[in-house]
DNA sequence: GATTTTTATGCAACTGGTTGCATAAAAAGG
DNA sequence: CCTTTTTATGCAACCAGTTGCATAAAAATC
């Protein structure tokens, strides 16, 4: 159970309303955890029910309801401790993979196409951390420990993202190959 | 909703009981979809009712309830229909790289010992299937169509293993580092 | 000035996956 | 022989995540 320990972390970095958590979750945090504004808001309010986090009307609220949420001493005490916690291994579970493996058994799908758009996605995605990298990472020098973390995370999606293309190449030449 | 189809593909290669079944899916089929009892005798149960599969007593059942389940025509067609409709892009759900975000704004959280026995895990799945690449794919002709994709998805494994290690030891050599 | 889009929050119902437990025959071990 | 483990199936309750919808102010567009 890693969402309210996700929303913390995100909130540690910037107090924000649940608007903003969204938003964030669907790029940076959420490259590896992602939530929906409904997982969001239920988790907020379940937070500051538990005292991990606090809110006050937002500086910019107007005549809305908008909140911000801050996280207290009980949260980041709770985070620390999840965070030693040992954690279970990551479970995949890769759809196109499955496809892949009944296409073995069935001769008449033809994953082709569905490879060629895989390819494309990861093609994307790399090119747009390669663009966060350049422009958030691209210091030689004095990076704090904290910015070398982050960066060794961007890294990890870049890695995710060649390798997942390099295979689904050579994939794909397989299935294009005359004989096969 | 990829578990019957997993299911499918999987009584495809073999019909089998659902404990078979379930056995399976902690390996081979399970590294990129795995399922519980549980889940195999509900969608059993649902998928039978559809009249995807079919199933009589196992020849090997004495006095026990073991029913060996096997597909049919509209499963079949069921299942090229799926692997036909685009897959959405895999989830990933990291809770190690959270926590190593929450280590970056927390600097008390120490996360080498967890990156320890990360790499350790995985470089025992990467010799496990290595394991299995030199016993089922060392064959340098001959190979079928359907072993050739077989063996791709294994290499996507190994891949997927070996990048991750890569990446597990460069960000243990950044937390160990004097300076950082 | 009226309409559409974006910002912002949240309820309710549902679905997929997990956990705990129960049953019972067969095989293995002491 | 008796106990434990393995094989085999399944119910019930629960939890996490998804989907559809509703509300309403602010900003943008026509």
């Amino acid at each position: 159970m890693s969402l309210p320990h996700a929303v913390l972390t995100s909130l540690l970095e910037k107090a924000s309303s649940g608007f903003d958590l969204a938003r964030r979750f669907d790029k940076s945090i959420g490259y590896f955890w992602q939530a929906t504004h409904q997982q969001i808001y239920r988790e907020l309010a379940r937070m500051e029910a538990l005292g991990w986090i606090a809110s006050e009307q937002a500086a910019d609220a107007g005549k809305t309801r908008k909140r911000e949420y801050r996280v207290l001493e009980a949260g980041r005490i709770e985070l620390a401790r999840w965070a030693a916690e040992p954690s279970a291994p990551m479970d995949l579970r890769d759809s196109l993979m499955v496809k892949l493996r009944a296409s073995a058994n069935i001769n008449s799908i033809d994953m082709r196409a569905e490879l060629e758009a895989h390819v494309q996605r990861h093609e994307a995605q790399l090119s747009h951390y390669r663009a966060i990298e350049e422009r958030d990472f691209s210091a030689l020098t004095g990076m704090s420990r904290q910015m070398k973390i982050q960066h060794m995370l961007l890294k990890k999606g870049i890695l995710y993202e060649e390798s997942s293309m390099a295979w689904a190449r050579e994939m794909l030449a397989l299935l294009e190959a005359p004989d096969s």
